[in-house]
DNA sequence: CGTGTTAAACTAATGCCATTAGTTTTTTTC
DNA sequence: GAAAAAAACTAATGGCATTAGTTTAACACG
């Protein structure tokens, strides 16, 4: 008995991760994750921190992943197919990973979140509108209302805020991204005039 | 001993919204509520249906008093104005009272949302901004956007996604708020033109 | 080799939270 | 003032998290 079963911290949290898309972030537990492993509770607690450490460990997972995605998404693109490129990246990882995507929305302490992929997601995001030639005011505010529409949207979407009525929600969407490129071309239009 | 304590379901919820609002929804537990009140946990089984029941209940008050806020807030007001006004008090219910926002923000089974104030919320929303003189395709559209940024900013507000660079996210919501405006504006406009 | 160290597993104990069944006590009602 | 209803209680069970202390497997070096 007590054969060693291989575990690592990036196999516990990947496992976490997995878990949490298939029952929710919060729904994830030492317990569960024990089961999975075929190994006692306390066991876990060589590779991750306790529950807290394990959910800091999927946050930063996520982050990760969610910041490799976006890159990829609008590498080599520009204006609109640009920001229509990021718009539908985060979108799908939410949808295919409800689990990662709730956990990357959890606060971090001040520190762990200096480290970690955070900063850099806002850093693509700005460079995916850099296209639309706006100032630095108006380009801040635009980072902002894009991450707080597309984080809005797909979390109402989610929660099925938008299954109750017609149309679909993929034609919103699309409509959504439409205003959106609009109004980043006119502040970037308004701009050239002044 | 065994004095009554003079619980009732309403009192028990209303307890449990403004612990919500001190230490977190996902903090409220029927363990610190039947501290609060000086009873043993199993009384208050009496008055709720468990912690789902409890949940269930607060966010059913706080979706009511959303409702109520809001139509408070743009009652006899247009356009612009009631705009604003909606999206102010949106907000402001929002910060003054995070643990009941978070709870409203708690997926319902069907037959509960029906009779939630969800929906009155949705109606005051789409009355907000009739004003405008949308199409119904794009009225639906645009309440959907304006609810994924109204909830996307708060939302990423709480959890400090603003707290760590300039301008202050007060800057970004009034520009939001234009931003939006003129979009609606524009929508309507576009509509008279065809 | 084998021996000693380290890391990874374990056992055991404690505590918080939720839930259910069955009981007592208070209040209401007639 | 006695019966019925409502509101509290006790007791038992089970899931989850955490910590302390112990055993054992793997490895590293003489």
């Amino acid at each position: 008995m007590a054969r060693r079963a291989g575990l690592t911290p990036d196999a516990v949290i990947i496992a976490g991760a997995n878990l949490a898309d298939a029952v929710g972030f919060e729904h994830v537990t030492l317990t569960a994750l024990a089961r999975h492993f075929d190994v006692k509770v306390a066991s876990l607690y060589s590779h991750v921190a306790g529950s807290e450490g394990l959910a800091t460990g999927i946050v930063l997972l996520a982050l990760g992943e969610i910041s490799e995605a976006m890159s990829r998404a609008v590498a080599g693109k520009s204006g609109r197919d640009a920001l229509t490129a990021y718009a539908h990246a985060h979108r799908d990882y939410a949808r295919a990973h409800p689990g990662r995507y709730d956990a990357s929305r959890h606060p971090l302490d001040h520190d762990t979140a200096l480290v970690s992929a955070g900063p850099r997601i806002a850093e693509t995001l700005r460079a995916t509108i850099r296209g639309y030639g706006l100032g630095p005011a108006d380009e801040t505010h635009s980072i902002r209302l894009l991450g707080s529409v597309l984080h809005g949207f797909v979390s109402l979407e989610a929660s099925g805020g938008f299954s109750h009525s017609a149309p679909d929600a993929d034609e919103s969407w699309r409509w959504t991204i439409d205003r959106l490129d609009a109004t980043l071309r006119g502040l970037g239009t308004e701009r050239q005039e002044s």
